[in-house]
DNA sequence: CTGTAAACCTAA
DNA sequence: TCAGTTAGGTTTACAG
């Protein structure tokens, strides 16, 4: 395991190679501050539980392990008897999924045959765990009604269609009779173009389970013939909505929201014997019809978060030297787990499984095994009891799990692999790869666990956070200032091998592994912020880690056209000629020593759209205007051409619910100021935060060719809208501010980018730029449709503009006295290709040049570092691409590899720095001496300079 | 030597 | 069956 994610660690090279001999001296010493951590909780506990349990942090026989007197802490809390007739059950629901199954007597839907089973779980304010069967929703589509279609037709469409569904079925072992359930007219409306609200007749076909959409669809597509009606193809609308977001959306149901099961409207299941009981592992199990439960909208107390578990583990696996653990081989020989509950502050439960015997920790419990087979049964068991909602760990989805899963396979543990909470689903692993243009090409492995959400924290700071690298060891330093325990991966099969004193020492490496990830959950505020990006976009919680950006646009767009009986087609996905993008205005490059004032256009994508309601359902496609005999005041053209009726005559579904979004988080934003509460306070800083990402990515929708709805229209129109303002706004801003209107100088825009310009208004301190900026601003804005709004931002003092998309500058925005940070944008500074060396040089030579103003203290200092580099007296860390080291260290283990790293990276340092397609590297009649370049140094007058240096270049 | 893709990463 | 957009700078690899 260690190799994978445990590269972290000292930076080699950094600190010395620990030898064993020199080892065994110091974890016998004092303990480490981890170890008085745990102490500290252990007293903590102790005063506030009175001894509730001595034996749980012994180290403890195997045999009663699962009893409750051992463990108390492990199993929920105790579930009170309920009585459906007469009391709701309330809950908030995690994850929710769908199965076939019988049909349950009572309970809506076919009774032949397997149906479809809508399955909810989720956490009582108890901290009970439920899983609720929802009963009688089966999956549709819809397609036009053929012209001349009546209702006394239905049948035999429905006859016909389920015959051409049954023979296209290549083997039926489910034995399905009846595949099409239903089919009925309905008034709709297609939601892509405007048509003068002229909603059709539909035909909604309702399937028996969600896999037959698929071929209905094809079959339907490809023409399809019943009646005496001739043969034609259909388009399908709907069809390709998971039947997960499609419940959720007819039943009004968010992620993460508070589900209410009215007396007398629910079922508790019985015990396990009867065929419809029991079938999972949650303390109340129950069955509802789906129009029975009633879904709260997260508002005032349904805001709330039940006490959800949360469990962290790790594992540690005996490699043999220099080859990474393979589970056919390898043994697993420690499993850390640590519990806490959502919203508390420290992890409740903290326990290692070792192969072998362990010295015991204080703190935490040990659980010592001798056989691995046992060690992997027992922990299985564990986590069952435990019954988590949510589990995390670092790299668990592509390392831990599946390597657990292998090997409990390769020693034949046939009870390990039902990680989930239901009883008879084993969970298995399955590979799969797949592409996007934001992310590339991706292996990915999975492995399904009903009912609980697999929160694995390295896949959440990949999406969500750029870092330099993203080791955990790295990332606790970076959001903690705290770092794994030390332990070089190479000597833990060492300390396994060792006696129960080096294992000790292993196990306390272990918890903390498992204790980081959960610490920094807690930091980022993890859960709450994906629990409100649930709320907000109406999927589960489960989408936002394994889906990307679209689900959620789909998820939004179907609610808010389901209101207005409108259907979105199933567009089949074509690549076509990327459209044009935004404008970046061309730089006048250099160094300004006055101030630049900055105005952005607030939100300005959503802004566009919503201003000129820009969405499908107001696209006029060719010949519209004329068919539906449009007056030009019920348009408008866009700059690409583009023809959207206005709001006057429909209002867009994009621009509601971006709307929606966005007063939304102005809504949060004003309970936020108000809020005192802290836990409250992170709720609504992440439904904030929601919103915004939300409503950012509609655009980005409407342009993903490959996708669910693409809509260049729409995209092309808002850029080139957006290129038009920042256009017309540099014209303003230089038309108003001039010396013959009475301002100091004529104002002059230097630069910009998509939605922001930057000014030099002339004027000499801070405090006028910002003065002067707000009135501009205002200005401006006034000129543009509302919402769009141009905003006064901040003042760069002084700037230095080196290209498009790169520069650097003072940022003064709070105060005009003092600035409040250095800004700089897509230097090297910035860029994580680069070795820590070169960021830090040109960090520095910035700092110098725009705080110090002292160009030739730059010009100095490079000299210096440079010298150093070229003399070898620079720690070989601050050479290191931390990708490459990643990359590399698998390639070749070990000492050798770091070495040659340092060497690559030393001469890519160098080229850096002497890029030699702007000037010469070095000077060959004169070997010593080199000619570097910073590119920006140019802008200060101390171009090149040359280096001389005595020391061997290697 | 020059020109040009491709790879990478960032700005917005 | 799944994947948000375009603009643009810099370095590297490679062909001619």
């Amino acid at each position: 395991m260690a190799f994978n994610k445990r590269n972290g660690g000292p930076p080699f090279g950094g600190l010395s190679q620990a030898k064993r001999g020199k080892m065994s001296g110091e974890w016998e010493d004092s303990p480490s501050q981890f170890e008085e951590e745990l102490l500290m909780l252990e007293e903590a506990e102790m005063e506030s539980e009175e001894m509730e349990s001595q034996a749980g942090h012994d180290v403890i026989p195997v045999g009663d392990l699962f009893s409750a007197d051992l463990n108390p802490r492990w199993p929920r809390p105790h579930a009170p008897t309920l009585n459906p007739s007469s009391e709701t059950l309330v809950f908030q629901q995690i994850d929710l999924d769908h199965y076939l199954g019988a049909s349950v007597a009572g309970m809506p839907g076919q009774l032949q045959g397997k149906v479809p089973i809508i399955r909810m779980f989720g956490v009582t304010d108890n901290g009970n765990s439920v899983c609720c069967h929802v009963h009688g929703f089966a999956p549709y589509f819809y397609v036009p009604a053929p012209n001349g279609f009546k209702s006394e037709f239905l049948g035999e469409f429905k006859r016909e269609l389920n015959s051409a569904v049954l023979k296209d079925m290549r083997s039926n072992k489910d034995n399905i009779s009846v595949t099409v359930l239903a089919v009925d007219i309905t008034r709709k409306e297609n939601m892509y173009g405007y048509h003068g609200r002229q909603s059709m007749d539909f035909l909604r076909i309702t399937m028996a389970m969600p896999r037959l959409i698929a071929p209905a669809k094809r079959l339907l597509e490809q023409g399809f013939k019943f009646g005496h009606f001739p043969i034609q193809g259909y388009q399908s609308f709907e069809a390709n909505i998971d039947f997960e977001i499609r419940f959720m959306v007819d039943s009004n149901v968010v992620g993460c929201c508070w589900i209410e099961l009215p007396k007398d409207k629910w079922r508790l299941r019985e015990e396990r014997s009867t065929s419809t009981g029991e079938v999972s592992l949650c303390q109340y199990e129950v069955d509802v019809a789906w129009t029975d439960l009633i879904s709260h909208p997260a508002e005032g107390e349904w805001q709330r978060i039940a006490p959800l578990r949360v469990l962290s583990f790790d594992i540690e696996c005996a490699g043999r030297k220099g080859i990474f653990p393979e589970p056919d081989k390898d043994p697993v020989i420690q499993i850390a787990s640590m519990v806490q509950r959502q919203g508390e502050t420290e992890p409740f439960i903290r326990t290692v499984f070792t192969l072998q015997s362990c010295t015991s920790i204080v703190g935490s419990q040990i659980l010592c095994f001798t056989q691995e087979k046992q060690l992997l049964q027992s922990w299985a068991e564990f986590l069952r009891t435990v019954d988590p909602d949510i589990i995390t760990g670092y790299n668990i989805q592509n390392f831990d799990f599946p390597y657990l899963i292998n090997r409990a396979a390769a020693l034949k543990v046939t009870y390990f692999p039902y990680l989930g909470r239901v009883r008879n689903i084993r969970s298995v692993l399955k590979e799969s790869s797949f592409q996007s243009k934001q992310m590339g090409r991706r292996e990915n492995k999975t492995i399904n666990m009903e009912g609980r959400v697999q929160f694995d924290l390295l896949q959440v700071l990949l999406r969500d956070y750029k870092l330099r690298s993203y080791t955990l060891n790295a990332v606790s330093f970076h959001f903690l200032q705290e770092q794994k325990e030390d332990v070089q991966h190479s000597i833990i099969s060492d300390l396994q091998n060792g006696n129960e004193q080096t294992r000790r020492r292993l196990a306390v490496y272990c918890l903390k592994d498992a204790y980081l990830p959960l610490r920094l959950l807690q930091k980022l505020m993890c859960v709450i912020n994906y629990m409100e990006m649930a709320r907000v976009t109406g999927v589960p919680l489960s989408y936002l880690l394994s889906r990307g950006q679209q689900i959620k646009v789909v998820s939004q767009l179907l609610r808010q056209a389901m209101k207005q009986n409108l259907v979105m087609p199933v567009v089949k996905t074509e690549t076509g000629e990327d459209y044009t993008g935004a404008t970046v205005i061309e730089p006048e490059k250099g160094y300004y020593s006055v101030p630049i004032t900055t105005l952005d256009f607030s939100s300005l994508y959503p802004s566009i759209m919503m201003a000129h309601n820009l969405c499908y359902t107001t696209l006029l496609q060719k010949g519209s205007v004329e068919r539906l005999q449009l007056s030009a005041e019920d348009f408008i053209k866009t700059p690409t051409g583009d023809q959207f009726v206005k709001s006057s005559v429909r209002k867009g579904l994009l621009p509601e619910i971006l709307e929606n979004l966005l007063t939304a988080r102005k809504r949060a934003k004003a309970e936020l100021k108000k809020e005192t509460d802290p836990f409250k306070k992170q709720v609504l800083d992440g439904r904030q935060l929601a919103l915004k990402i939300s409503a950012n990515s509609v655009y980005g929708f409407t342009g993903a060719q490959v996708g669910k709805l693409p809509c260049l229209e729409i995209s092309q129109s808002v850029t080139g809208f957006g290129r038009q303002m920042i256009e017309q706004t540099k014209q303003l801003v230089e038309s108003k501010y001039t010396i013959s209107n009475g301002y100091q100088a004529d104002a002059k825009v230097i630069y910009g980018d998509t939605d922001s310009v930057m000014v030099k208004l002339g004027v000499a301190t801070v405090k006028e730029a910002m003065e002067i900026g707000r009135e501009a601003a205002e200005w401006v804005s006034s000129h543009f449709t509302p919402p769009i709004k141009l905003e006064f931002e901040k003042v760069y003092y002084p700037y230095l503009l080196i290209n498009k998309k790169r520069y650097a500058g003072l940022y003064f925005s709070s105060s005009a006295d003092t600035h409040d940070k250095m800004d700089c944008k897509g230097i090297e500074t910035v860029r994580r290709d680069n070795c820590p060396l070169v960021a830090n040089l040109i960090n520095t030579c910035l700092q110098k040049i725009l705080i110090d103003r002292d160009p030739q203290g730059a010009v100095d200092h490079a000299k210096e570092v440079i010298s150093d580099l070229l003399c070898n007296r620079i720690d070989i860390s601050q050479l290191v691409i931390t990708k490459e080291l990643t990359r590399t260290a698998q390639e070749y283990a070990g000492k050798q590899a770091h070495v040659e790293l340092a060497e690559r990276t030393r001469s890519t340092c160098l080229r850096t720095l002497f890029p030699s397609t702007h000037s010469t590297t070095w000077n060959s009649s004169c070997p010593n001496q080199y000619t570097f370049k910073i590119p920006f140094l140019c802008f200060t007058h101390c171009f090149k300079r040359v280096i001389t240096h005595d020391a061997k270049l290697c």
